[in-house]
DNA sequence: AACTATTTATAAGA
DNA sequence: TTCTTATAAATAGTT
């Protein structure tokens, strides 16, 4: 903007391209700096060289991080949405390994009680840690376990056993304490007399 | 910069301040063209303004995207590097509710086994699933079960069925499905008589 | 918003 | 490249 009207277009000229760049960036950059101060104002500056895949920033690397937050969190809201799938995703995997978990749980729960049952039925006593066995699950689930010894046993149609399906149905036991110990004692001595 | 020398101070003036803000701004813009036209450089600029969330922009609010995108990518390490934790913390709950699942399905399996150990020692006879049964690791599990009731009943110190310890120890069904059926059907009449 | 006196930025030359 | 300088451009204060 001196010696000759300016001509707004691209310099060809390599060296004079060059000079002009680095002129000019100087006098943006002041002209930015005081337009912060003056005003009392936020702003950023990014520039590109040719060659250079670091660009020059103004008014720092921080404060362009900055105000390049705040405008990111405005007005991009594609980009933000996309990392949200991401999370999503990876929150449902969680819950899906969690949801298997419990399944896995439970599952163990109604191991456990099985085991504590055998024990109950060929030891006749239990000697585990007495805490874990809550005698109203150990009868429902005695009660489970008859209904599907009940069902392999038809499956597979042994005929000297049948007196189990008599003595242990999908009544009795289901949810009962009261009469557990002559049942059990009947149905043990009927599996293993 | 005309008729006084620049004092580079905030410009307390409401008026004034918001004159000179709109002058400047409208200068920079034009030398942010000027600046991309002549030298043939990507550039963006960001610029708030008072009571205004929505900044005015340039070149345009896809240009900059497309810049700030570039820039982001490029030195936006700190945020990448949140994000990272971020995402690695999602992924350490993943990968500790897997390990928990693992360990879950282990017991399970191990419960599995000593269900059938009891099913064969107290009915004689597997009428489960055969194909879930691997001789090998039923001796293995029975030799388990052996230690772990040879220490209860230590503890316990009955006397009556210390006989166990002394045909189901550490030795003899450890790995071998020789001789499981003689020891198994010892044990049985020890447990069960 | 328009004007204008000045300062500032800078294109071309040294 | 850097420094100089003539001149274009920007703009503070005024109207």
């Amino acid at each position: 903007m001196a010696r000759k009207k300016l001509d707004l277009t691209y310099i060809t000229n390599d060296s004079k391209r060059k000079t002009t760049l680095k002129k000019r960036k100087h006098g943006l950059i002041k002209k930015m700096n005081e337009i912060s101060t003056l005003c009392g104002i936020e702003s950023c500056a990014i520039i590109y060289s040719p060659n250079d895949p670091q660009p020059e920033v103004w008014p720092s690397e921080s404060e362009v991080q900055r105000v390049l937050s705040k405008f990111m969190e405005m007005s991009e809201q594609k980009q933000s949405r996309k990392m949200l799938n991401q999370e999503s995703l990876l929150k449902q995997i969680i819950i899906k390994s969690q949801q298997q978990l419990t399944r896995q749980r439970n599952e163990n729960r109604k191991k456990e009680m099985t085991h504590l049952m055998f024990q109950y039925l060929s030891i006749g006593k239990v000697f585990d840690n007495p805490s874990l066995i809550d005698l109203n699950d150990l009868s429902w689930l005695i009660d489970q376990n008859l209904n599907e010894i009940k069902k392999k046993m038809t499956m597979i149609q042994i005929q000297e056993v049948s007196s189990v399906t008599e003595n242990g149905g999908e009544h009795g036991f289901m949810h009962h304490v009261q009469g557990r110990e002559s049942k059990i004692d009947t149905l043990r001595s009927n599996i293993d007399p």
